[in-house]
DNA sequence: GAGCTGTATGAGAACGTAATCAGCTACGGT
DNA sequence: ACCGTAGCTGATTACGTTCTCATACAGCTC
């Protein structure tokens, strides 16, 4: 099938001129007879020549045009919503957009950075995994510009963006205070996780502001699942007796929501918007953004980096808003 | 910032060796005496070395190690499902993914395919825009493979994988005509998309098992929004008096339960699966499928091929299965 | 001690492209 | 006749790496 590929080289013996002269046409330069470029278009065509850009992209001070985006997990819409931003801000800037996930594994996320640094790509968005890592990424951003997604990274002087998590979590459970609820519950994923500890504290701020006692016996923590989250739901509703439920993420918030279907005066708010909800029987607050703009701020940044730009490092926090889906209101 | 890279020359410098020498030590190769291979590696991390992989791909016969997946839109749960197939499948085989989206416009993916070819990624996964280019597909498959997804490319000689678009239509209209519906609507999207011929041709095989006569008024085409399906829907309820819906796909099929909010008698069927059906109070049938497998047997074929395998072309289908949500039915 | 084999290293070429430099022609002005 | 310049092209080199070849020495065997 695929025979040695043709080279500048290749055209230029066909068409009867000197590699640097394809080179010149291929470029597009001035001071190219009209038949020379004729013949050398001609060459290219029959050949199926096309440029070896890795060979170009080896001469000096030249870049490769690529960024790289290193994520948890591109099938989660979350994660495919950035991805989808980062890949139309790449492209808008004549680059391709190297996806790589870590499944939250460090290792992974250490074997990615470094072979996508050999790479030579012209700078990374990085999803750190859970615990800080600040030699890796300190080494790392000595050679491309990096920018953070949905985590602030500590002792690494470089751009981020991350949702207003503090805020999001304040206003929805503000949500249910504000509709009379005085035992709610919260259910977390991994603690460690940047993300979830603003969350949580957007939590207990909201109870502050309802002179509400924070309590340890209303939280649950590490829920990795939807079943896991479903069972949390229905231990809180169970045991300490909440009257309503916190869900710090979209696969939570649906494993609550099956614990507590059917008893529609439990209140139930969430992080990350749901599809289907707006059908449901029971209202539901979800603290929504737009993850594609997330993906195109922080590739935003990063192209900033790319030109140059030696301005102190940017945190971006991305505005989330409360809306309340489904109970058949209209 | 980033300063100067060092290089393997400037490492051998340091350590008092030759360039070589340092190739040697990074390669892992034999015969390198202890104290040699020590002093290489002290260099080496006090300069931050890090093999220039583009250099290294610019040799004879060498691959670049990468290849990449053209899709219609990374931000679509189908593709971003398709996404972490690939992207797991090249991590296995030592490969980066390049992600680039199409928006189901030709010339973007013309210019996308064009470029990775010039990259020299060593394979392409590809899902064409709506029309056929064979010339565009056929040029370029001869210098790197590729693998055609959800699509079934005409003339040129590929491997593909694909959904059993047909069979998953045609045994979840069959589950609406068990249920005893008579007139059942089709909403489809972009009618020059290879899928929605196939499901519909699906959807007029069940009619026929039924012995239902196929009414074209009962066909709603060219639906691109969840708007534009639930207008489409609450037309066919009205008019043609339509008393099921077989949605094409998952937009359509939340603009069909908008439609028919309340009305639990209208039968809803559709393709792909939605999160959160199962809470609602209707039943729906709904055909799903494993879209990681999809990106995991695609990614599989192109490994096969860029080992060098030359049997002829394969076109895998992959099964759906037909699942029923909802109903509060446990 | 001549001839081997295995270990260890360096010199130099090659990969495909683009930049630099140099050279050529033609033409206009002096 | 001479110079300058614009238009056009080719030879050469460099980019960072790896590969091939050459070399040198140590420890063998006969």
């Amino acid at each position: 099938m695929t025979s040695r590929r043709p080279t500048m080289r290749d055209v230029a013996q066909l068409a009867g001129v000197s590699p640097a002269t394809v080179s010149r046409v291929v470029n597009d330069e001035r001071y190219i007879r009209p038949e020379t470029r004729y013949a050398v278009e001609q060459a290219i065509t029959e050949l199926g020549f096309h440029r070896n850009e890795i060979a170009r992209g080896l001469r000096p001070g030249q870049t490769t045009e690529t960024i790289a985006l290193v994520i948890e997990d591109p099938a989660n819409p979350f994660w495919s919503g950035v991805t989808r931003g980062a890949e139309e801000t790449a492209r808008r800037h004549q680059h391709m957009l190297v996806v790589g996930s870590t499944g939250q594994r460090f290792e992974q996320e250490r074997d990615l950075l470094r072979d996508l640094v050999r790479r030579r790509v012209d700078g990374l968005l990085v999803t750190p995994t859970a615990h800080d890592h600040v030699e890796l990424h300190a080494e790392l951003a000595r050679w491309a510009p990096m920018v953070f997604i949905d985590r602030v990274p500590r002792g690494v002087p470089a751009d981020s963006v991350v949702l207003d998590n503090y805020g999001g979590a304040r206003q929805a459970v503000g949500h249910l205070t504000a509709q009379g609820h005085r035992r709610i519950g919260y259910i977390g994923g991994d603690p460690a996780v940047f993300t979830g500890a603003d969350r949580l504290a957007g939590y207990r701020r909201a109870l502050e502001d309802a002179d509400i006692a924070y309590d340890p016996a209303l939280v649950s923590l590490d829920n990795h699942t939807v079943g896991a989250a479903r069972a949390a739901a229905a231990e809180l509703l169970d045991g300490p007796a909440a009257d309503a439920i916190f869900a710090d993420n979209n696969r939570i918030c649906v494993g609550a929501l099956h614990a507590a279907e059917g008893c529609d005066e439990i209140g139930i708010a969430g992080f990350d918007d749901l599809e289907l909800v707006d059908l449901l029987p029971r209202p539901v607050a979800l603290v929504t953004y737009d993850t594609t703009e997330l993906g195109r701020r922080a590739a935003g940044l990063l192209f900033r980096r790319i030109a140059g730009s030696t301005e102190p490092s940017a945190q971006v926090l991305l505005p989330t808003s409360l809306v309340i889906r489904g109970g058949r209101g209209r």
